[in-house]
RNA sequence: GGGAGCAUAGCUCAGCCGGUUCAGAGCAUCUGCCUUACAAGCAGAGGGUCACAGGUUCGAAUCCUGUUGCUCCCA
């Protein structure tokens, strides 16, 4: 046999099976006749690359694949990316800036051109370093929300959608991203505490000389949208202004006083400026009562003709040169610091500027009903379970999507727009045009093609990603088709919390509305990745490890485990390389165990000792008990508890203890029956470790045994769990206290583990001796005989386990002062114990109110106790005996 | 401002429809060991009024109320 080193590779192992899974098209799936299982990857945004939170996000998707796929199911994981309009639209119109091209000098089509370009130069990149990590991903199933398929269901389902009046378009207030130039969602605006000024400006009041309003605002600049002055009905000290106008500053425009309830007369000085345009409470009051809307903003966020000072300049500029003009003109009451929140948006950090613009909108409320009520009872599972009550917020306050963005990279909106400004929706102009020509009567009056504009902008890219799970599957377009009605409803979705609404929400109503079935059965929140001090990652802070780097330093499996052990599901994760380093330890040791039994000579001459016999009893409960709890923790989605016990299972139960106890003695031989037992243990331990550790698991499992062409662990069975003895069990767990504290006394007298010892064992109170695991024991403390009595030793060092005594003669190494310090303690604090359980047990209430088994409980303990201390009492005599 | 969640060992968390293993796990720390699979290891040990204050109960980390502190969501 070749020398095997004594650490393991990684750099050796990993893609040499990637590229062997792959060619032999492991993880690719049709539909047939087994169960399915199925995930559609979170597309990651196609111009992101992979960052730890995918890192923790996928590890878990491909535990769930890979863990189905060995249970017999069919595994589909599906990949994908989305087209991430705002952000990738951006990327092109830098890097078209970089080459000196303008954006605006370039038409529709000749963006798309670039924008294609960049996307089939770059746009792979996330998923093939998903590879890296061991993604067992159906590569063949890759899809993109640009794909001719996708796009065409996003455009059916718009259609479908307006036709059945959800969709609808309208004039709203926005959120403007003047720098994105779009409108973004709700969802997309993020608010932040900032410090910034309140500024107290007076308005004239029409007719007088030096009669004034003042009224406090945070954006000057938009007084010269001001279409009115709002002060509270009940307000005392504005009755004096019933029936008069107020002149703008600077503009001389005249506005009305209008009084409403809507004013807080504690804010400020209880009279409001109203900008219709620019404030969205101010734009309802407009409503109300029909105020004239003057928008002073120009899209890219300067003024416009309409705010006839500043014109083309840039409102943060204007707000400081109109606080100036107003100091001038004396209209500045006063300016004071304050802490006010300012949205901004998600995708380019730009302040929002709240805009009247026409949008397209989808109606939410008939929708979200029968999606909250699937979530409510169950019908889909949320794990953990607690983000139902953030679900159920925002399902019950839900308010109609802004599905339209100003963009070009995205599915175009299928909208024709007729010279006299009404349009129809349809799936193409020329469609468009005979719906349009049907309502003509006369033939003069037709429309031409060219009569027809189609709507400039595109759809929200949420708007394709809400179907993901069906149009992946083309489910929009063929309903009926074979991958549809196989996958669908998929089994599980990983995702972010943060997201539940932006996606998990309006899949689940895409999915009722269009299949009248879930999209998936589970969600399986994971939580943020943060550095050490609990920061978000970010690249502006810089704290983010680079994920291929770890990768190529660790192994993927160490990199894997490390992000899992400490992640139970909607828990944050706070990174630290001690998780990789703990994981690649793990490695290490799996690797290690792999070497000693691959290093052993089997024998087929030797019996089998008791020893060995026994061990393998032992392991096979050991194994299959813990194999039971580990699928309950799954099936709990508790994935980071199921590989603890795992990690248990394989490092203390397996290598500390079994391969210890069936251990050959050094270049001794073993013989077949244990060793076929150790392997077929390991195989086992191998497989229950796969999903979680992909790599190292198959190069161990192909290296202890004869694997041919096409055979792989990720193939085979995973293990059942069999009944198991418990009783074994416990008896071990005796047998363990036993050990342990035999090796104490080792220490502690300083006995080396060459030196053989003879171990007496006293039992009390006419129990039989269970001698199980003698042999077990007498081997790991080298104890040349294990001796049966019921006297007392004498020069013996000795101890308790539960109530048995033990004696190890120990001739001139007992320390009588420190043998009886040590008993006397014990046996104070087991009089304690006894006295709390005598508390209890002496207690009416407690023995007539408790249930049964407890009670019964409470004086098993009790006689536990007594009869330990009879047998500490007895030795505590003995030992002043001897002295 | 409205809502939700959290607070248990130095760190990250489990336990929480009260009583069985009630104070646990991993990591970290400390003490011995280079024992012929593994020092990326082995054998041990220490460490917590379960945030605080009340209450319910025979019995509370677990249920209730309040306080404090943190986090998230929505406006």
């Amino acid at each position: 046999m070749t020398e095997i080193a004594s650490k393991y590779d990684p750099s050796k192992v990993e893609d040499k099976w990637y590229d062997y899974w792959m060619k032999q098209g492991f993880f690719h799936s049709v539909p047939d006749e087994r169960e399915p299982y199925c995930i559609v990857i979170p597309p990651p945004n196609v111009t992101g690359v992979l960052h730890m939170g995918h890192m923790l996000n996928n590890t878990i998707q491909d535990i769930l694949v890979r863990r189905a796929r060995m249970l017999g199911k069919n595994a589909c994981w599906v990949p994908g990316t989305d087209h991430a309009s705002i952000a990738t639209e951006a990327k092109v119109v830098a890097k078209l800036r970089e080459q000196g091209i303008d954006k605006a000098s370039l038409t529709r089509e000749q963006f798309l051109e670039h924008a294609w370009e960049w996307k089939t130069k770059h746009g792979g990149i996330i998923l093939d370093q998903l590879k890296k990590l061991g993604a067992s991903c159906d590569w063949e199933r890759t899809r993109f929300t640009m794909d001719e398929a996708l796009y065409e269901s996003v455009i059916d389902v718009f259609i479908d959608l307006y036709n059945k009046g959800l969709i609808y378009r309208g004039v709203r207030m926005v959120n403007w991203d003047p720098k994105a130039l779009t409108a973004v969602s709700d969802e997309e605006v993020n608010y932040k505490e900032v410090n910034s000024k309140l500024y107290y400006v007076r308005y004239r009041v029409e007719g007088t000389q030096d009669e004034w309003v003042t009224i406090a605002t945070t954006r000057p600049e938009t007084i010269l949208g001001d279409t009115a002055i709002c002060v509270h009905p009940e307000d005392e000290r504005y009755q004096r202004l019933r029936g008069k106008r107020i002149l703008v500053p600077l503009l001389n425009r005249s506005i009305p006083v209008i009084f409403d309830e809507y004013v807080d007369r504690e804010f400020g000085t209880g009279a409001l400026k109203v900008t219709p345009a620019h404030d969205i409470n101010d734009y309802n009051l407009g409503l109300k009562y029909k105020l004239e809307v003057i928008d002073t903003f120009n899209p890219n966020g300067t003024m416009s003709e309409a705010a006839q000072l500043f014109i083309g300049e840039d409102r943060f500029v204007v707000r400081r040169k109109i606080t100036e003009e107003l100091k001038n003109r004396d209209h500045i009451v006063k300016i004071v610091e304050y802490t006010n929140k300012v949205g901004y948006s998600e995708r380019t950090d730009e302040v929002i500027e709240p805009r009247i613009s026409v949008q397209w909108f989808m109606k939410m409320k008939e929708l979200a009903k029968p999606a909250l009520d699937m979530v409510e009872d169950d019908t889909i599972l949320f794990h953990p379970a607690k983000y139902k009550n953030m679900y159920r917020h925002w399902m019950a306050n839900v308010t109609d999507w802004c599905i339209s963005r100003q963009l070009w990279w995205g599915q175009r909106i299928p909208a024709y727009y007729l010279p006299d400004g009404t349009f129809i929706v349809a799936k193409s102009k020329e469609e468009a045009l005979t719906a349009a020509n049907a309502k003509c009567k006369e033939q003069s009056t037709k429309f031409k093609l060219s009569d027809l504009k189609q709507d400039e902008d595109v759809l929200d890219t949420w708007f394709s990603s809400w179907l993901w799970p069906i149009s992946v599957f083309d489910g929009i377009r063929k309903p009926d088709n074979p991958d549809i009605n196989y996958y669908y409803p998929t089994n599980d979705l990983i995702t972010a919390p943060e997201i539940i609404f932006f996606w998990v929400a309006r899949m689940i109503m895409a999915g009722w509305e269009y299949r009248k079935a879930i999209p998936f059965k589970n969600v399986y929140f994971t939580g943020i990745v943060r550095d050490k001090q609990g920061r978000k990652m970010s690249k502006s802070l810089g704290n983010s490890p680079e994920p291929l780097d770890l990768i190529s330093r660790n192994g993927a499996d160490a990199v894997r485990l490390g992000m899992l052990l400490c992640s139970p599901a909607g828990n944050d994760l706070l990174y630290d390389d001690a998780l990789i380093e703990q994981g690649r330890n793990f490695c290490n040791k799996i690797w290690n165990a792999m070497r000693l039994v691959k290093g052993w000579p089997v024998d087929d001459l030797i019996v089998q000792p008791d020893v060995n016999k026994v061990s393998v009893e032992w392991f096979n409960s050991a194994f299959n008990a813990s194999l039971q709890s580990i699928n309950a923790l799954y099936d709990d989605y508790r994935l980071s508890e199921a590989l603890m016990a795992t990690y248990k299972l394989v490092w203390d139960d397996f290598c500390s203890w079994f391969l210890e106890m069936i251990k050959p003695a050094y270049q001794q031989p073993i013989d077949r029956a244990t060793y076929e037992a150790v392997t077929g243990f390991f195989e086992r331990l191998l497989k229950v470790l796969h999903p979680f550790m992909p790599f190292i698991t198959e190069e161990i499992w192909q290296i202890i045994g004869e694997r041919g062409d096409g055979e792989s662990i990720m193939l085979s069975s995973h293990p059942v769990a069999e009944g198991f003895d418990q009783d074994l069990v416990d008896k071990f767990a005796f047998a363990e206290e036993v050990i342990m504290a035999i090796r104490n006394v080792r220490k502690e007298k300083n006995i080396a583990q060459k030196e053989s010892v003879r171990l007496y064992i006293r039992k009390n109170n006419n129990e039989d001796p269970d001698t199980t695991f003698d042999s077990v024991v007498g081997k790991l403390c080298n104890a040349g005989e294990l001796i049966y009595t019921d006297e007392k030793v004498a020069d013996c060092i000795s101890f308790v386990v539960r109530s048995t005594e033990f004696f190890i003669p120990l001739t001139g190494k007992i320390d009588v002062a420190e043998e009886l310090k040590k008993l006397e303690e014990e046996l104070a604090y087991t009089n304690g114990f006894l006295g709390k359980v005598m508390q209890k047990l002496n207690n009416a209430s407690f023995v007539d109110n408790a249930p049964a088994a407890v009670v019964e409980a409470e004086r098993k303990k009790r006689d536990d106790a007594a009869s330990r201390i009879r047998v500490l009492e007895e030795q505590i005599r003995g030992i002043k005996g001897q002295s």
